[in-house]
RNA sequence: GCACCCAUAGCUCAGCUGGAUAGAGCGUUGCCCUCCGAAGGCAAAGGUCAGAGGUUCGAAUCCUCUUGGGUGCGCCA
């Protein structure tokens, strides 16, 4: 039997990282120099460790023989094959192959597939989603709503308290100028009457598709005509002064735009703690408005109440935080900065995060200085994660072929569409109901719009191309569903046959490269999470199912000749199965059980 | 004008705290199903990492400049 007397506890690569920077330490040199990574020459070794050139500044010493008082130091652990020496003082690792087995039998028992809680678990609160009453969701709401939801999801994996919030528009001059709309279409209504007392119908007077019909007549019509604008303006400082025909008209826009605002994000898989908008924090603003007076943080210029957050130091031209613009109405930057207020009596987070197009970074850093600056909330606890827009085949902002921005519900069933067609194409999935037939479709193409979205670096711009997504080849959504499938349906078979998984063992290379593509998820998530970007699972997803293909390729596995290897690849299989959904879960995307 | 994001293979993109021969996917050209789902595997071709300096034993990565593209910049959200 392999000598099992040391536990891992960690990733392959952070043990022996520990294991090098003690004997860097030994040495008298920084531990940090250990750091064990994987080997960008898999030919020579699978691991390696490259501290001993920089060590050789601070030592004064010739890199090789840094390098070779490391190789001494570890000829003897418990856990290295091979350390050997190459180049100017690379140190390369090989461990010894009860190392993976070991790690396997870890991560299979873990429940979290072998990823790490952060150290001390925080308090988040992730706005994201961000979508408006009034206008149906589309395109551009789709990547705060889908990497919003990865980090809530990762976020609450590693420990943390997450409370999720829509943050829904539903306050501004948009609600002027829809009031001010549907006063030209029916004005007989009893909402513009104002010497009616009540009660108001509670049927909505609009559906959610009038509203859709409405707002951008009524934003186009302001745009043209000032008188228009002024008006508009006006029922947005009656409605938020808090007329009562207006407050219960804005009431049946909400309850009718949260109707189908619900539906979508369901359809998305996207779920949010909190269904709070602009107007909940309403009644914040004239407190707050008062306090920042009274200590002298806002002063009034050019008639508005600003309050300054240039800095001498610094050459960028950054705009001051308006408090309340000239006419005493309220902007968004003032609802943002009590939103941080109510947060802070609601949830005392230890962190915000901020999930809005890169566009708005600008805003963002005006209201992270201002609430600074008040005192409210201290700048490091605030963060924007901006991300890049959507862009057409031409580079710019998508647009339909009409030239109208797609909605959401639309691309979903655009997706599902094609999804269906390759499946029926390729006779796959074809045994079931027509239900689960219908709903491996979406679950497909759900998956390839999520994974394409959040495979891209979150903060560059990218190129919205459905028929690459839906592909069944490649790094695609679609294709790790099938990864996932194919493993499902191979444990059915072993369950029919009577094989159980068992002790996992390392004979084949490609079984050593697969525990060693299930080790690199530790190292995934936190990257995930350090940067708030989760294109790092992503590329774990893809890499651990190429990895998984190599080792099917290559391994028999209901087909190997003896039972201890046919169970320790069961167990091999089955515990790739359980990473792929755990990494699933975390991008939001669902495993059929066939398709 | 100022600020932010970006420029890597024909196309779409990765590249962690600077490390060896810059990686994937698509597409192209071969090969592999009497064998667990070939939506797969293996192999080949394809690169002045936009350009120029600098720091370093070592730069796609860090610094400066230039070019080219995207975005934002006082009372919309």
């Amino acid at each position: 039997m392999p000598d099992r007397t040391t536990r891992l506890v960690a990733s392959i690569a952070d043990i022996l990282t520990r294991r090098a920077g003690a004997a860097f330490a030994a040495q008298g040199l920084p531990d940090s120099l250990g750091r064990v990574v994987e080997s960008g020459r898999p030919d020579l070794a699978p691991y390696q460790c490259n501290g001993a050139m920089a060590a050789a500044k601070i030592a004064g010493k010739p890199p090789r023989a840094i390098a070779e008082a490391v190789a001494a130091a570890l000829e003897d652990d418990d856990l290295i094959e091979t350390i050997e020496i190459a180049g100017p003082g690379f140190i390369n690792l090989t461990p010894k192959t009860h190392v993976y087995a070991m790690r396997a039998a870890e991560i299979s028992n873990d429940a979290l597939s072998g990823a790490e809680k952060v150290d001390t678990p925080r308090g988040v609160v992730i706005d994201f989603g961000g979508p408006n009453v009034a206008k149906p969701m589309h395109v551009g709401h789709l990547r705060s709503s889908i990497i919003g939801d990865s980090l809530q999801r990762l976020f609450r994996f590693r420990g943390d308290r997450v409370t999720s919030d829509v943050h829904l528009g539903d306050w501004g001059l948009q609600m002027g100028q829809l009031i001010t709309e549907v006063a030209r279409v029916m004005p007989d209504l009893p909402y513009f009457d104002e010497s009616f007392t009540g009660p108001y119908p509670d049927e909505s007077p609009v559906t959610m598709d009038d509203l859709q019909l409405l707002y951008p007549r009524a934003s186009a019509a302001c745009k043209e005509d000032k008188a228009r604008l002024e008006e508009a303006r006006q029922a947005t400082r009656d409605l938020q002064a808090g007329r009562a025909g207006y407050v219960a008209l804005w009431r049946h826009f909400a309850a009718v735009s949260k109707a189908a605002l619900e539906t979508d994000f369901a359809a998305l898989g996207v779920h949010f703690d909190l269904w709070k908008g602009e107007s909940d924090v309403d009644a914040l603003i004239p407190g707050m408005v008062e306090d920042l007076k009274s200590r002298g943080v806002t002063h009034e210029d050019q008639g508005a109440w600003i309050i300054p957050v240039a800095r001498e130091d610094e050459k960028r031209e950054l705009p001051p935080f308006l408090l309340l613009k000239s006419d005493g109405a309220a902007l968004y930057e003032t609802t943002d900065l009590a939103t941080i207020l109510d947060r802070k009596t609601e949830q005392d987070p230890d962190l915000i995060l901020y999930v809005v197009d890169a566009r708005q970074a600008d805003h963002f850093e005006k209201v992270f200085r201002a609430a600074d600056k008040a005192g409210y909330f201290d700048r490091t606890q605030l963060e924007h994660i901006g991300f890049g827009t959507m862009n057409g085949p031409d580079g710019k902002p998508f647009k339909t072929r009409e030239g109208g921005v797609l909605k959401l519900a639309d691309l979903i069933r655009m997706a599902t569409d094609k999804a269906r067609a390759r499946l029926e194409e390729a006779g796959l999935g074809q045994e079931g109901s027509a239900e689960e037939r219908e709903a491996v479709a979406k679950a497909v193409g759900i998956a390839a719009i999520k994974f394409a979205d959040l495979s891209n670096l979150r903060t560059t711009n990218y190129i919205f191309d459905l028929d690459r997504f839906v592909a069944f080849e490649g790094k695609t959504g679609p294709y790790l569903l099938y990864a996932a499938v194919r493993i499902k349906s191979m444990m059915r078979k072993a369950k029919d046959q009577g094989v159980a998984p068992g002790e996992i063992f390392i004979g084949a290379d490609e079984e050593a490269a697969l525990v060693r593509a299930l080790d690199g998820f530790a190292l995934a998530a936190s990257e995930a999470y350090d940067k708030r970007s989760p294109n790092y699972l992503c590329d774990h997803a893809f890499t651990l199912a190429q990895a998984f293909s190599k080792f099917y390729a290559n391994c028999p596995v209901l087909g190997a000749e003896d039972e201890a290897v046919k169970a320790s690849r069961l167990a091999l299989a089955a515990l790739t199965l359980k990473q792929l959904e755990t990494v699933f879960s975390l991008i939001g995307i669902d495993a059929p059980e066939r398709m």
